[in-house]
RNA sequence: GCUCGAGUGGUGGAAUUGGUAGACACGUUGGACUUAAAAUCCAAUGAGCAGCAAUGUUCGUGCGGGUUCAAGUCCCGCCUCGAGUACCA
């Protein structure tokens, strides 16, 4: 009997599909959830990559199965978003269009490879009857504000009766800076309009104008977590700052619970930290500087007060709210120009030009709270207005980039460090000195300067202890097509809901969906996208009448609205009348393990525990983090290949011999380069537009390349589809192999050659159950031998399969196999267990022999064996016996010697004395069952 | 610059958390089967030195120190690579 895994693999996805083998309910049984981060299907398909967290989450779901949970183990797909629009605008098609295929070519590809997944709790972000809840997610925080009192998310209409009954009184401190003071009298009396623009400020989902990060290129506002190093990370391309009316979440006031929850879940510690260090907390002080001859006061954020006795001028942001009011007659112009300048800047300029240091002085001054002396104040774009208060006390003696700027400007440096060198470069540390200058501060180092000058700061009412974070709020509004239309509507400019009962608030049919450069978004070229607030449905655009019929809000979310809940709707995804039942929350939430990328980290994984606090605010959901535990899966990295050519000529060589900036580096398309990497430049000459004009000297036409790692992409010509695999060694071969590769938290490269180790693994494994093509089994009891094999396997399987080590789960598998090869067993009892141990990692193959074997059922719900100590119990153990340390020769002892004895036995053996040499050992040390240690 | 992670054979990686470093696999070499190749099976395989040989012996987990009977593992100081972040006051 052959092992015709083809066969065997197609026969067994059918059956499963046919029997619903892994359709779940809510049952008696405890439940196991085990989430894998659900893909973006955007047209270049899986690669071998993808499914490496896939494949260990479906390994533990299986096994936990066996262990008798009931394990929900769902799959979906992120179809909204830019990924999937970006396919359909490079093929010229819709998205919708694009993204049923693209999910129709994943779900084959998944599908070969044998998941457990429930497909019939699939959702789609795309799809209306999703997209419904998420869209009332965006009500809810549209309809909420953020209680300063209780410390959590609120239903506005309790902020509301707060106004109606004592005015600002508990908000006054908040409202000020707005412009606002109200008693409950005026508020009844102030108009909708009034009413709406003062709720915006506590709204969780908010509109407000402001600056931006703008791609033009994406034709979209980009969230802050949606840049890296200045460029989209979609694409790559510039990020300007602009002015946009957009919607905004109020993440920023979850920033305390966001950081303090990093505490109760097992993540990554490595991703904890990153998530920290976007929330960016410090601590310091709010001071204020009086503005002289004038009512203005300008309020700094320090981390350092105790250094303010070294202030010598203080800078704002060129985005200073105020920053005309303060400054001097003379210098308006300056300065506009100035602010002109800076705005221009992209993103990527600002970043690659930090060592610049540029500024206006405003001609004029503050004064110092304690000295009164006057300080020039500035302003400069090192200074950002989106953090702390925008402004900063300059102390060029202890801030690198305040001396920078000093130095720059010729301002003062006063040096307030007893006995330290500030000539060359500020003092930034927080130990090693001792104040000088600083009046009461005298001789004080930092920890006493700062307990005394919060308490003097206090005390002359100029400022107060503050924490500030630098998670900013998340920028909500997409000028795109392919998104969740946000459910809004105007009414004189001011924003209602759409409501449940009318959601979902579908998106439109536009034969226009592209992007624009201006902003414009392409929901406005639908002709139909007003709303007829009286009958509440859709009307066309010529309707509108401003009296019942009103324009529709024209941005749509982002791509990561959908993806922050998702794994809510799993436990419930056909429910209709809500997002999620009580019940089944109960049941199914929260999730055990989480698999995925940790690139998600400052983005999915930030966005999705602020919606997960967010909702158990308002008592939607029960546990205030969704997930316990997360594993961060490595990336499978292709093999990319290089030649070099030289500039400006058709010189090519394998590597950069001389200079880097004389070689343009190629990529090459792995599909061209054969065996021992030789490239037929003949072939690329025809298929890369690199070489069409290029000629060769080479006698052969034929070059060596280079190779390095990268991340697997089809841009980069190294991807390799797990289907090749599947066609040609089998998807339990490619799940065993993806497993064998390495520990699933890190990365490796992808390198076919040791695969066929797996699979001839997976053949003997087989063979071991036939002979002359027929099965050949006995059913008798096993021998001691065979005993000692399972359970030592059973064993070591059960504690690395809990502890996520699936790379040595195969190694274990593999020795085992050898080891029963070469007893030649063949005993039913013993191969039968074993199937149930692998069947997680190969499926099919362990169904089918479990079937051969003569079971009727599957094998998926079967125990998982266990061990039992007694069969692993050792008699003798092969001591080491060590001089110093060094391993010399071993020495076969009973475990139930005393150390006495073994002492003896070791020092009477020849090979002690050769070694001793009649020298008296000064020491004898006997870790029973480990090691014997003789030092001379 | 700051934060985090990692450095083990030709390669991917093991090592019960301080106890025989290199499991398992790939690759390589030799052999068996075959007219031949593929497939399969068997053996060897960290490096060096000595020996026909069994074997003996030295060096070996990025580098330099330290703790310990014993260090890949713990401590101190460096180096290199990777990831994140970037004027956050």
């Amino acid at each position: 009997m052959e092992y015709n895994f083809l066969e065997i693999e197609k026969k067994w996805q059918k059956i499963w599909k046919e029997k619903k083998t892994y359709e779940v309910k809510i049952s008696k049984k405890p439940k196991f959830y085990v989430l894998d981060m659900f893909p973006y299907p955007s047209g270049a398909g899986l690669h071998v990559g993808h499914p490496l967290g896939y494949i260990a989450s479906d390994i533990l779901s299986r096994y936990k199965r066996h262990k008798g949970f009931n394990v929900l183990h769902p799959q979906g797909f992120d179809s909204f978003g830019l990924p999937a629009e970006q396919y359909a605008i490079k093929t010229g098609q819709q998205p919708k269009k694009t993204t049923t295929e693209n999910i129709q070519m994943y779900r084959k590809q998944l599908d070969r490879i044998g998941f457990s997944f429930d497909w019939s709790r699939e959702i789609k972000t795309s799809d209306p009857s999703y997209y419904k809840w998420t869209q009332w997610i965006f009500n809810l925080m549209f309809n909420s504000y953020y209680c300063i009192v209780e410390n959590k998310a609120k239903n506005i209409s309790n902020l509301i009766s707060l106004f109606e009954s004592e005015g600002d009184k508990k908000y006054r401190d908040f409202l000020t800076p707005f412009g606002y003071k109200f008693n409950n009298h005026q508020w009844i009396e102030f108009d909708e309009k009034t009413k709406s623009e003062i709720l915006m400020n506590f709204r969780i989902a908010y509109l407000t104008e402001g600056e931006v990060n703008w791609c033009e290129d994406l034709g979209t506002v980009l969230a802050n977590d949606e840049i890296i190093n200045g460029v989209s990370e979609r694409g790559g391309y510039p990020v300007t700052k602009k002015k946009v009316k957009h919607w905004c979440l109020r993440i920023s006031k979850y920033s305390e619970r966001l950081l303090q929850g990093l505490n109760n879940i097992d993540w990554p510690e490595p991703l904890k930290e990153m998530q920290r260090n976007w929330i960016g907390k410090s601590k310091g002080v709010s001071l204020s500087f009086n503005v002289e001859n004038s009512d203005h006061k300008i309020e700094v954020f320090t981390t350092r007060p105790d250094t303010i006795f070294g202030v010598s001028f203080l800078t704002i942001a060129p985005e200073y709210d105020e920053i005309f009011e303060i400054s001097s007659e003379n210098s308006i112009q300056s300065i506009e120009n100035y602010i002109n300048e800076v705005s221009k800047k992209s993103e990527r300029d600002r970043l690659s030009d930090v060592k610049t240091v540029s500024g206006v002085f405003l001609g004029t001054y503050a004064i110092h709270p304690f000295t009164n002396e006057r300080i020039p104040i500035w302003v400069s774009d090192y200074v950002l207005a989106s953090y702390g208060t925008g402004a900063v006390m300059g102390v060029p003696s202890g801030d690198q980039r305040d001396f920078d700027f000093a130095n720059k400007f010729e301002i003062e440096i006063p040096n307030i460090f007893e006995g330290i060198d500030i000539s060359k470069s500020a003092f930034t540390d927080k130990f090693g000195f001792k104040l000088k200058n600083s009046q009461f501060l005298n001789g004080l180092d930092y920890n006493s300067a700062i307990d005394l000058i919060i308490k003097e700061v206090e005390l002359k009412k100029i400022g107060s202890s503050n924490i500030q974070y630098k998670l900013r709020d998340a920028i909500f509004s997409r000028q795109r097509y392919w998104g969740e239309p946000i459910p809004i509507y105007y009414k004189d400019n001011i924003p209602y809901n759409i409501e449940l009962d009318n959601l979902p608030l579908e998106l439109p049919e536009v034969n226009n969906f592209l992007p624009t450069k201006n902003g414009d978004s392409p929901l406005g070229n639908s002709s139909e996208w007003a709303w007829d607030e009286v009958n509440k449905v859709i009307k066309p655009n010529s309707q509108i009448d401003n009296l019942s019929i009103f324009p529709i809000e024209l941005n749509t979310m982002p791509g990561w609205a959908g993806s922050s809940w998702y794994f809510y709707r799993y436990m419930d995804p056909n429910n209709d009348s809500k997002f999620l039942s009580k019940e089944k929350e109960s049941y199914w939430s929260d999730v055990d393990v989480y698999f995925g990328g940790s690139e998600h980290a400052t983005g999915h994984l930030l966005y999705s525990r602020f919606y997960q606090k967010f909702l158990f605010d308002l008592g939607f959901l029960q546990k205030d983090e969704y997930s316990k535990k997360l594993v961060n899966q490595g990336m499978i990295l292709g093999n990319s290949a290089f030649i070099y050519r030289k500039k400006g000529t058709s010189e090519y060589f394998s590597k950069n011999l001389i200079n880097e900036n004389d070689f343009d580096k190629i990529r090459i398309d792995i599909k061209y380069v054969g065996q021992g990497d030789k490239v037929n430049l003949k072939l690329l000459v025809k298929e890369d537009k690199d070489f069409k004009n290029a000629t060769f000297q080479d006698e052969n036409g034929s070059f060596f390349c280079s190779r390095e790692q990268e991340k697997m992409s089809k841009s980069k010509f190294n991807v390799v589809n797990p289907d090749e695999i599947c066609d040609k060694y089998g998807a339990d071969t490619l799940r065993m192999y993806e497993m064998f590769l390495g520990p699933i938290e890190q990365s490796k490269p992808w390198d076919t050659r040791g695969i066929s180790g797996v699979h001839s693994f997976l053949r003997k494994f087989w063979n071991l159950f036939f002979k002359n093509g027929e099965l050949y089994l006995v059913d008798e009891e096993p021998s001691k031998k065979e005993l000692k094999v399972l359970h030592k396997t059973i064993k070591k399987i059960t504690e690395d399969i809990e502890k996520l080590s699936l790379n040595t789960c195969i190694s274990s598998f593999m020795i085992c196999i050898n080891e029963l090869n070469s007893i030649k067993s063949n005993n039913i009892q013993i191969l039968k267990k074993l199937l149930i141990l692998i069947s997680p990692f190969a499926p099919h193959f362990a169904e089918e022999l479990w079937n051969k074997i003569g079971n009727k059922e599957s094998i998926v719900d079967e125990v998982f064996p266990e061990y039992d100590e007694k069969y692993l119990v050792e008699s003798e153990k092969i001591y080491p016996v060590s001089f110093n340390g060094k391993t010399r020769f071993t020495v076969n002892l009973s475990l139930e010697l005393e150390t006495s004895q073994i002492e003896k036995i070791v020092l009477d053996d020849q090979r002690t004395k050769n070694i001793l040499n009649s020298v008296t050992p000064k020491k004898i040390i006997i870790v029973p069952g480990k090691i014997i240690n003789i030092v001379i």
